[in-house]
DNA sequence: ATTCATGCAAAGCCTTTGCATTTGT
DNA sequence: ACAAATGCAAAGGCTTTGCATGAAT
């Protein structure tokens, strides 16, 4: 399955599960969508509204990349992702993906990268059974310096 | 050695650390030094603003208030903590407090409380050799429903 | 006497909302 | 046709900055 089959994939299972909770298509969302499916990490709205506009006929305006992104927020669709910067980025939620990570953050230049441990998540899994919190979410991040700012 | 002493301690080395940086000593820095010094978790702007309003005579302007967390933070005895709320919380760093803890947040209420788990620091330390990053911080937040807000 | 710390008010910036228009069903 | 989706512009809310005043060394 080649990767654009796959990322658009999510794109149409998105869609379609907006669509059976009563939302009609529309080419906005459309294109927001399909721009979160090619990405491997989190995306801020600045970005999401600057992607948008250099690659769509007509670009998405910012209310728009705003409402979607809190209507796919609500939808379990997409994810916040606090990385300690300036302004909240957002990806598909590990969930609707079907798949899981969590960032690398470099301090120095702001990139922000994807990884995951399994040994983290069962530590995760382990400590969540233990703590007065019936846990639904979490979210790590780890700051440092990326090998180009660290050099 | 009682709470008191030992969480006036910090207020006194924080204060020392920044008159060694070439910072005179103020009023405003000295009470929120202290508040901050008997929290046990981390406390947003407006939290600070209004818990120095009740206090103190002289109550700490809001302006101040974000000038000194700046500065506090950039001296390294302060750290900033997300929760995905809609506001930053602040809290002593770890290293300055001589603890180390992550958070856990109640979706429903909102109540914010610190938790450590020993495993998952050592995954986090084993997973950060591996990562391309040099990691120096990370920052973990579990969410979820308080029993309160659970049942 | 200097120079930093603080308060007040205004400005900034990201995000949200109101309203009119377009588009999907 | 009706209601949701979208664009534009204005409003909101948290945070930062400019400038004048007060305090520390």
């Amino acid at each position: 399955m080649s990767k654009d089959s796959h990322t658009e994939a999510w794109a149409d299972r998105a869609e379609a599960t907006l669509a059976a909770a009563g939302h009609r298509r529309g080419g906005a969302r459309r294109a927001l969508l399909e721009l979160l499916a090619e990405q491997r990490c989190a995306l801020t709205a600045a970005e999401i509204e600057d992607a948008l506009r250099e690659r769509s006929p007509r670009p998405v305006s910012r209310a728009s990349v705003y409402r979607i992104l809190d209507e796919l927020e609500r939808a379990g669709l997409v994810a916040r992702v606090e990385t300690g910067q300036a302004m909240v980025r957002y990806e598909r939620s590990h969930a609707s993906a079907g798949e899981h990570h969590h960032h690398l953050v470099c301090d120095g230049c702001g990139v922000v990268m994807p990884f995951a441990d399994e040994a983290l998540e069962r530590a995760i899994d382990e400590l969540s059974e233990r703590v007065p919190l019936a846990v639904s979410e979490h979210e790590i991040v780890l700051h440092g310096a990326c090998r180009a700012c660290a050099s």
